[in-house]
DNA sequence: AGAAGTAGTTTGTAGTACCAACTAAATCCA
DNA sequence: TGGATTTAGTTGGTACTACAAACTACTTCT
């Protein structure tokens, strides 16, 4: 009772949302944190510290990660010319196609859900999600690049 | 281009929604899983297999999942006396007490996001979400109890 | 130049999750 | 009825995720 109705449904959905997401991984392999590596990764190089921050994980989690996504393909790193300590990490071309394969997918088995509404309230609610979003460049790109740079 | 706004919208509003739970169960040091094995057995008292379900996981994985929280004093077993095979699982006083903590916790969490729009703004989307969520009722309860048999 | 700080890896531990193999109990059927 | 099959749950093995602490290499500060 009294139990904010809107938390509730955003729970909710995310939960619907997550099991989407997981399930597309799951098919290729990734887990949801390697979902959001190859999506930030997309459009960005980053050194192993500053994906960590990304993520919110610990640098010596994204160790583990990256050397996990480079056996197999997917990315890969390199010694960062101006301060020697650095690794950059970055997409190969066989990640940058798995990356965009997810993408298709994961709109695809979105469209259960989407389909539910016609036009008008796709719209209103795409802008109502967007308005509740604080700019929080925490929050990964998983879809197109530069997702994150909307908010 | 061609991105469906609205599966960008959702996915990254799904992030931030788990990144709340996330860090809320991390605080009482519940993964996700423990969260909704939590808010699941609210309301319910299941055997392993239809937990297990709700979940989509493994009876195998949901063993563990069990045993540490037993551990820990949030869920007891109990032999189902009709079948004698077959296991029920429910949540202790210490359990329920915990799950009701955590509800309120996220509540307070996502205020953030749900005070960005107005009093109008809320109910849309409340509206919205809930069309646009298809009847699922492995999507899990982790706030009320009966949250999934709401859809 | 030496001290302190930063970047990343390695090691150790715990939790999550799967599969395959196993035990115990129920059901099937003949 | 009584053996074969199916079902419920646990156990054991493996891989991944994640953290913290210890370590190496490099940079920055003084």
């Amino acid at each position: 009772m009294t139990a904010e109705p809107l938390a509730e449904a955003l729970v909710l959905n995310a939960f619907q949302v997550m099991g989407v997401l997981t399930r597309t991984g799951a098919e290729h392999d990734l887990s949801l944190t390697q979902l959001r590596v190859l999506g930030i990764l997309r459009d960005r190089r980053l050194r192993v510290t500053e994906l960590a921050a990304y993520l919110g994980l610990d640098k010596s989690t994204m160790s583990g990660l990256i050397d996990r996504a480079e056996r197999r393909g997917l990315l890969a790193r390199d010694k960062n010319p101006d301060d020697r300590r650095a690794v950059d990490v970055y997409i190969t071309d066989a990640g940058q196609q798995l990356a965009a394969r997810l993408q298709e997918q994961i709109q695809r088995a979105l469209m259960p859900m989407i389909d539910r509404l016609d036009a008008a309230q796709q719209r209103r609610l795409t802008e109502l999600l967007d308005a509740a979003s604080p700019p929080d460049r925490t929050a990964a790109a998983v879809l197109s690049p530069r997702a994150d740079r909307a908010g």
